[in-house]
DNA sequence: TTTTTAAAAGGTGTTTTTACCTTTTTTTTG
DNA sequence: CAAAAAAAAGGTAAAAACACCTTTTAAAAA
């Protein structure tokens, strides 16, 4: 690496923020240019300088780690985020890395690991031990767990026919010639899919298909 | 375990169906019930007889398992589901899991783990060395990177809670009186919306939101 | 300091959706 | 086999969305 990185350190602990910048220190290839209390103090203090690598507590007060890290991604979007936090659940560590977040750590971790997590997120974009990996890993395999599911409306296949073309933005009629069936037809269609879903209208049926992944993949990945 | 479980087998080669069989009939709590030659072959025989856990290759003709773990998280999500291939890569890893494997092993694994990995699958619903626990976490991290978002159309702050409002299945007229506008502000409004995010309708305005996360958690958590 | 963009609102007209209810035929399932 | 569900289609009517284009005011950016 050319250039000294640019490190961010928030905490609303003093002792930890300073303590962290004083082992950092040693490491003459990072620097640490923002300290902040909480998310809303480091946004703040983002308008004026951007690090490269954000070192985010989750315990925090005025604006957690959680809403930090979702409103960093959202505008910064190549800033590195490190959590660092005293304790690590599994639903946590899976909801923060998704929500953006490209490392995690506790706080006994030793120094030279967390620069050594500094330096693989600058290069790979992410660092994460086994404990971590698993968590995951777990995570998603959760996501695809049968969920309670209690009364799912099943649709028919061809309601289910007519909700994909929905999702590809397509009126009745032209659902109609696709289909080469009565516009009267896929009008019953998309009334039955609608009082299945619960939903109240086209929009809220998009929102099922994407919540029980029935559209196309194009939908959700072309931008 | 008080019963025995019940075992498919799903490759085009015979030899490797005969001798996975062959190494389980060791272990007196597994019992290889199905052997499959394709995904369209198992899902058939899946008619009369459902296993436990479905060992699962990846390259087959017919019905590749792509296909298969997509199909059969689809009509069986109590079933779990192991790739056992011969090449693995993280790409592939990532999506298969995605898709609902529940773990993902190569064909060069020793037999004991491969129980292993049955065991733990059913007890813990997953398995994954740290290898495959790897390739998912940098799964996840690549599809938070930054996109390609070459040109993004920028809503504006009023059109932003506009959308937000069409995400929750409001009409115009809800929208106007929960902004105290006018129900003709919100139809320019939602024209403007339409046009900004290249949408054809309300359907592509939510897909719209989905894919920039614009929308409420609650639009998607819900059941 | 122009120029542009955002916010708010209206006119007018067409197309589409939504709501409610009915009917026939075929398939599937208890 | 009888009953239920799925597929296909229609009538009618109101409500909502979509299209296009215009205007005023205020704020922001060039």
């Amino acid at each position: 690496m050319k250039f000294k990185k640019a490190i961010a350190v928030v905490d609303d602990e003093i002792l930890f923020r300073k303590g962290i910048k004083g082992l950092l220190a040693e490491f003459k290839h990072l620097e640490v240019i923002i300290e902040a209390e909480h998310g809303k103090d480091l946004l703040e203090k983002l308008r004026v300088q951007q690090p490269d690598v954000v070192l985010l507590d989750i315990q925090m007060p005025v604006m957690n780690g959680i809403e930090t890290t979702e409103a960093l991604r959202k505008r910064y979007p190549k800033l590195k985020i490190i959590i660092i936090t005293s304790y690590g659940n599994k639903e946590l560590m899976f909801s923060l890395i998704e929500k953006g977040a490209n490392a995690f750590l506790t706080k006994n971790t030793d120094i030279k690991v967390i620069v050594k997590a500094i330096n693989q997120v600058l290069e790979k974009g992410y660092y994460f031990d086994y404990e971590t990996s698993q968590a995951m890993v777990a995570g998603i395999i959760e996501s695809n767990k049968p969920k309670p599911s209690f009364k799912k409306p099943k649709l028919s296949g061809r309601e289910l026919e007519v909700l994909k073309l929905i999702c590809k933005e397509h009126t009745n009629r032209e659902i109609a010639d696709i289909l080469c069936l009565s516009p009267r037809t896929i009008d019953t269609y998309r009334e039955n899919i609608i009082q299945k879903t619960g939903a109240k209208n086209v929009v809220g049926v998009a929102f099922y298909a994407v919540r029980n992944k029935l559209h196309d993949f194009a939908e959700l990945t072309r931008h």
